[in-house]
DNA sequence: CGGAGGGTTGATTCCCCTCAAAATCAGTGG
DNA sequence: CCACTGATTTTGAGGGGAATCAACCCTCCG
């Protein structure tokens, strides 16, 4: 496994929410930052499944932090198509962007019952000023989430169905090891086929078809809300995954 | 000082670089502002089409500002097709994040010869410290060049060829318009069809019988390197284009 | 028990890729 | 002035990957 478990001394009496988990394994946070961070968790809340966050064109939204659950951001066409833009999983923001531009350009919606913490921007402006080494690993990890998206580009327009579903997998599969919450032999994941669809640019029935192909190849399987892989090595391969940008053993800023 | 280089013919007033052009959009800038904006704008730098600028894997990069020509960021795959997943225009920075994630995911090649001004993070950040509103500024430019990859990913993902195309083009036009390259008329293009496949998710031949297919209905046409909008209104709908977050008349905050 | 949501599979269609070959154009050197 | 080269655009023919349409299955749940 990953070695995460080094950090967890540090926050001894503090409890180790996802998003510090996830922010640890870019800059080894001090106690202080730790309780700062801690502390803007108050204000906890909980949305239910399919009931949108944020919709798209609103304005003037609180960010979140999630906790647990996952959540996808979307955009819907006018011909009723949808493309998911980006999942989140525990230690994701929700509407950070959306915040600070004052306008989302894109909806949220919980695909599980999900908790989030509400974060103001004052808030987070403030925490920021008391430690700057929180801002830069929050703006890392943002910059980690540009990454993916670019990532996610790469997979519809210039991979086929298969390695494009592959390489989802895998990265989805990271993210979540950063947060302990999957390995390389696989994760617990609660999409639908039609939510791979539209992730991936495809219909549901060719997602349906993908999946037996790579499970008939004995690549990876997706049953019963569980992805196993499994062939980590064979699979990475054949996506031409490549997992340097989040195979991060430890903190790089310490 | 202020008086570098070219800025004559203005006189008393400071000359308009494409960036304090976009900025202007979105903030509007003090006369204090606009000289600290100016005072960037240094250590000019030329680099010739056809040469990267930044290679995938490289760490520890310069940003620039680029003044005047067209680049363009890509990824490799390891079959040797690329996507393309931005072009930069005047205005634009490249390889901002770059810096400061200290480690390149992607290559930035020059379409034309282009003039940048080089960036050093800690130039960008005492410009910064000196002017938040700047910072503010910046900070909405890069926000909206993310929400424009997103925008990129939709198109490919959900839209077909054609209104792909249109989509595109329209959402480039917008772009140059905030930096005075372009207009609802048309804008000077010099992308060849090969690098349009490469941005859509395309085959270069088949780029070509899209061209022909919005030339025939009366769209757009795309000749000689010049984008002609043909009927600005069809073409919006037809690719559902969505201007209203490039529709600034002024800034949005003064 | 009936209905809804999700998964699985087959048949058919079509969008776009691939391969191939001209046509056009800019540059270059004889 | 022209032959030669390489890059780019254009057009045609054929094939394949994924969409669409249409069943049928399962499980869960009121």
């Amino acid at each position: 496994m990953l070695g995460i478990g080094h950090h967890t001394k540090i926050g001894l009496h503090l409890e180790k929410t996802p998003l510090a988990l996830k922010l640890g394994a870019f800059v080894a946070l001090s106690r202080t930052e730790m309780s700062v961070l801690d502390a803007l968790h108050k204000r906890r809340r909980t949305f239910i499944a399919g009931c949108d966050l944020v919709r798209q064109g609103q304005s003037n939204q609180s960010a979140y932090i999630l906790m647990s659950g996952w959540a996808c951001s979307y955009k819907l066409l006018q011909d009723g198509q949808r493309q998911i833009v980006d999942f989140q999983i525990p230690g994701d923001f929700l509407g950070l962007r959306s915040v600070l531009l004052h306008m989302s350009d894109h909806s949220i919606e919980p695909i599980t019952d999900i908790e989030v913490t509400e974060v103001t921007v004052t808030d987070l402006l403030e925490a920021f000023s008391q430690t700057p080494r929180l801002a830069t690993a929050v703006f890392w990890a943002a910059s980690r989430d540009e990454a993916m998206v670019v990532e996610h580009l790469i997979d519809i327009g210039r991979r086929n169905a298969a390695e494009r579903m592959a390489h989802f997998l895998l990265e989805l599969g990271a993210r979540l090891a950063l947060v302990g919450l999957g390995s390389k032999a696989g994760f617990a994941c609660p999409l639908s086929q039609y939510l791979l669809a539209d992730a991936l640019g495809l219909s549901a029935v060719h997602v349906n078809r993908v999946l037996r192909t790579l499970r008939e190849a004995g690549m990876a399987t997706f049953r019963d809300g569980l992805v196993t892989f499994d062939s980590y090595r064979r699979l990475t391969e054949f996506a031409d995954f490549d997992p340097t940008y989040l195979d991060q053993i430890g903190p790089i800023l310490r």
